[in-house]
DNA sequence: TGCCCTTTGAAGCGT
DNA sequence: ACGCTTCAAAGGGCA
C-alpha cells in the first residue's frame, strides 16, 4: 500500500465509495467556517475538552451531535483508505470536475488537462498550485499563467473560509498562502528573492523576500550532494526561478507511477535545459545567500541533538562516522500526509480565530475540523498528500521513512517517555485533558463556557 | 535549552 | 495480516 499501487496504479481500483460522496458537507463546512467560525471553534473546543475529559467511550459522539452528519462513520471507517483509493482514481477522471477543479497536480503534465484550464481553481488548490508548482506554470509556458497566478495571490486562504476573519494572520510570517508548502518554505522564502521580482522585506528577518511564496516554493528539502543519487543542486536555484525546489536526479528517476508522473522526464529535462550548470549552489544545505535551507534539517537540529543524548550508547567512532554521514546527508523529511497538509493550511486560520496559541490545542481543533470536513475536502488533501508522496519518491528515490528514525525502530525516542507499558492513547488523551482545559481556559471567553 | 503536548496519516518493523 | 512505533508540523508549556 505504501507503494501507492504505483500511483501509476492509476488503475485506481474501484472506489465506489467516492461515488457516494455528497456535497452537503462542503457547504456546511464553509458555513461553519465562515459565519460562525468562532462559535464553531468554541464549540469544537468545548466538545473537545468535554469529550476527552469526561469519557473515552463516546469519543465520536459529540461530533456527530454537533454537526449534521457530514459523513457517516462508516465512511470514516473506510474513508481513510477509500479516499486514498478514490484519490488515486482521480487521475482516471473520477474527480474530474467540480470537486477539485483546480487541483494542483495539474502541473503534472498528464494531469494537466482536466483541472487547470477550467479556470475554476479552488482557492486552496490555487494556493497550492501557486506555491508548490510554479514550474507547472512555467511549463505552461506563459507569463499569462504566471500572471494569473499572481492575480490569484490576492485571495488568501482567508477568503476561502471566511469573509470576515482576517485569517491572513501568520504567526511566523508565513505567507497566508503558504500553508500547503511543506518543508518550511517560510524559512526559505526570505533567502534569495529573485532579482527580477519585486521583493518586500520579511518583517522578522528583515531579509528581502519575494512578495509571494509561490515564486519560491521550496517544497522538499534539497539534498544537495547527497541523498545518494540526487545531488541535484538546481533546487537552490529553482526558487529563484519560480521553480520547485526539488532536486532533480540526473541519473535515475524511478518511475513508480509511470502513468501518473510523467512529470519526471519533462521536469528534469526542463530544468536541465533551463538552468546552466553554473547555477549550482555553492554549498550543500546552504542557500546561495548562505542561508541554510530550513527544509534540510542539519544533524545538529532537534532530533539529532537528542540523539546525542543517547550518544553515550554509541562509540565515538560510530558518532564520527555518523556525523560525517550526516554531513553529507541532510535530513530529508517525510512527505506530509493529508492531515498535515490540512493543518498547515488551516492552522493560521484557527489561530486567528481564537487566542489559542498552543499547537496541542490548536491541533485538537484541527483534528476535529478535519473530521468535519466534507469528503470532497478531505479527498482533496488526500490527493495532495498522494502527489506529495509521489513527488517525494521521485526526488528521493533512495529515501526511506526509516532514515528519519532517530533511535531506530523499536527504540522509543524521548517522546512519549511517560507512556506506561499498558497505557493507551485514550488514557494519555485523558491525562492531557487538563492541559487542554487549561489552554482553552486561557484562550477565549466563549471557550470558557464549556468548561 | 530542549522535550512534551496534540492531531492524523504514512511507513517501517516485529510477530 | 496485524499491531505497534516513529515521524511529519507547530508553538506554547514546562522541567
Amino acid at each position: 500500500m505504501p507503494q501507492l499501487n504505483g500511483g501509476g496504479g492509476d488503475d485506481l481500483g474501484a472506489n465506489d465509495e467516492l461515488i457516494s460522496f455528497k456535497d452537503e458537507g462542503e457547504q456546511e463546512e464553509k458555513i461553519s467556517e465562515n459565519s460562525s467560525a468562532e462559535r464553531d471553534l468554541a464549540d469544537v473546543k468545548s466538545s473537545l475538552v468535554n469529550e476527552s475529559e469526561t469519557n473515552q467511550n463516546s469519543s465520536s459522539d459529540s461530533e456527530a451531535e454537533r454537526r449534521p452528519p457530514p459523513r457517516s462513520e462508516s465512511f470514516r471507517d473506510k474513508s481513510r483508505e477509500s479516499l486514498e483509493e478514490a484519490a488515486k482514481r482521480q487521475d482516471g477522471g473520477l474527480f474530474k470536475g467540480p470537486p477539485y477543479p483546480g487541483y494542483p497536480f495539474i502541473m503534472i503534465p498528464d494531469l494537466t488537462g482536466p483541472y487547470l484550464p477550467n479556470g475554476s481553481l479552488s482557492p486552496t488548490a490555487r494556493t497550492y498550485l501557486q506555491m508548490k508548482w510554479p514550474l507547472l506554470d512555467v511549463q505552461a509556458g506563459s507569463l499569462q499563467s504566471r500572471q494569473a497566478l499572481k492575480d490569484a495571490r490576492s485571495p488568501s486562504p482567508a477568503h476561502i473560509v471566511s469573509n470576515k476573519v482576517p485569517v491572513v494572520q501568520h504567526p511566523h510570517h508565513v505567507h497566508p498562502l503558504t500553508p500547503l508548502i511543506t518543508y518550511s518554505n517560510e524559512h526559505f522564502t526570505p533567502g534569495n528573492p529573485p532579482p527580477h521580482l519585486p521583493a518586500d522585506v520579511d518583517p522578522k528577518t528583515g531579509i528581502p523576500r519575494p512578495p509571494h511564496p509561490p515564486d519560491i516554493s521550496p517544497y522538499y528539502p534539497l539534498s544537495p550532494g547527497t541523498v545518494g543519487q540526487i545531488p541535484h543542486p538546481l533546487g537552490w536555484l529553482v526558487p529563484q526561478q519560480g521553480q520547485p525546489v526539488y532536486p532533480i536526479t540526473t541519473g535515475g528517476f524511478r518511475h513508480p507511477y509511470p502513468t501518473a508522473l510523467t512529470v519526471n522526464a519533462s521536469m528534469s529535462s526542463f530544468l536541465s535545459s533551463r538552468f546552466p550548470p553554473h547555477m549550482v549552489p555553492p554549498h550543500h544545505s546552504l542557500h546561495t545567500t548562505g542561508i541554510p535551507h530550513p527544509a534540510i534539517v542539519t544533524p545538529t537540529v532537534k532530533q539529532e541533538s537528542s540523539q546525542n543524548d543517547v550518544g553515550s550508547l554509541h562509540s565515538s567512532k560510530h558518532q564520527d562516522s555518523k556525523k560525517e554521514e550526516e554531513k553529507k546527508k541532510p535530513h530529508i523529511k517525510k512527505p506530509l500526509n493529508a492531515f498535515m497538509l490540512y493543518m498547515k493550511e488551516m492552522r493560521a486560520k484557527v489561530v486567528a480565530e481564537c487566542t489559542l496559541k498552543e499547537s496541542a490545542a490548536i491541533n485538537q481543533i484541527l483534528g476535529r475540523r478535519w473530521h468535519a470536513l466534507s469528503r470532497e475536502e478531505q479527498a482533496k488533501y488526500y490527493e495532495l498528500a498522494r502527489k506529495e508522496r509521489q513527488l517525494h519518491m521521485q526526488l528521493y528515490p533512495g529515501w526511506s521513512a526509516r532514515d528519519n528514525y532517530v533511535g531506530g525502530y523499536g527504540k522509543k525516542k524521548k517522546r512519549k517517555r511517560d507512556k506506561q507499558p499498558g497505557e493507551t492513547n485514550g488514557e494519555k488523551k485523558s491525562a492531557f485533558a487538563t492541559y487542554k482545559v487549561k489552554a482553552a481556559a486561557s484562550a477565549h471567553p466563549l471557550q470558557m463556557e464549556a468548561y
